[in-house]
DNA sequence: TAACTATGAATGAATG
DNA sequence: CATTCATTCATAGTTA
């Protein structure tokens, strides 16, 4: 279960550069990250023995860029990588810990009053879609009670009629990986 | 770093159709709220389109009202998706506090966000390790490299005293409206 | 090739 | 609001 063995590429080089018999070969393959070993030897290095479990911006720009010098890498890789470290360590010991405890019920949410509208159900009526409910729309008129935002320029209606019956454009809304 | 595939889930009632792996299935004991498509343009569509950023309580309330429509969703979906959005396209945004200068690769990739760092480097440098490969320096100290001459002739050069003291956390702008 | 596993990546939810 | 956690999705690489 240790991350530690994985072994994509080796020699203290080049990495994934080997394709020869594989067919599916992209000119420039939009694919995830393959750390060399060198990332993980480093990576790990800092994770395990340096204790570093949550880095900085600052230096998760400077691993990076340390990084760099073993292979391509770019920030988000780094911090994908101790995001997932540490929460795979957890899950680990979880496991391992399969004692009974009583669950902590670590929520209470946000606020606790308004978060638990739960105006969860009785809401299948897919009958008529009449969006503007109040003849008002989403955002017509409103009072910002303790908008400590600063109301960004409020009052500006927004008619949100767009939903109603989009389906031309399969517009994936704004990712595209 | 975009995404598209991720809400398997839809208007209709499907669910997560490419039965390929075994790694998932679960019934409808889900817990955590999955937007579905016309949730995620319509919020997109307030929040690109609409400059909406930091909607206040009444007008969250309205926009679930309404989202409610397209499927389950509660007050505090809402509000959570505001705020991630918020951090994430700030976290996006985020410019670089430090400059980023590697060796070669820097082929005029300048800025950006902090996340969208793609390596635009394209080859495997891997001659000349400037710093100790025994990744006893990054969060350690090297102070005592014998680094002195600090050659930079082909701009080569990576001078990494990695530490702990990284201050100049001053990126605290970026208002929303 | 399908199934499986490890792990990179995305994001809803939660915490401070 | 900045960070972090938790869960899930996606996929490279391996195995049968």
């Amino acid at each position: 279960m240790e991350p530690q063995n994985r072994h994509p590429n080796e020699d203290g080089g080049s990495n994934q550069a080997a394709g020869s018999s594989a067919s599916m070969l992209h000119r420039e393959s939009r694919t995830r990250w393959i750390p060399t070993t060198d990332h993980i030897r480093i990576l790990n290095e800092l994770f395990y023995n340096k204790g570093v479990r949550s880095p900085t911006i600052e230096q998760i720009q400077r691993i990076c860029l340390q990084l760099k010098w073993y292979g391509r890498i770019e920030f988000k890789n780094v911090y994908f990588w101790f995001v997932n470290q540490r929460a795979r360590e957890k899950q680990k010991k979880k496991k391992l810990t399969s004692d009974v405890q009583v669950p902590k019920q670590r929520s209470g949410l946000v606020g606790g009053s308004i978060m638990e509208q739960r105006g969860e159900d009785h809401q299948e009526i897919k009958t008529l879609p009449l969006f503007p409910i109040h003849g008002e729309d989403i955002f017509g008129h409103m009072k910002t009670t303790s908008d400590g935002g600063g109301g960004h320029g409020d009052g500006s209606y927004i008619s949100l009629e767009l939903s109603l019956s989009c389906e031309g454009k399969a517009e994936k809304s704004f990712r595209s990986r």
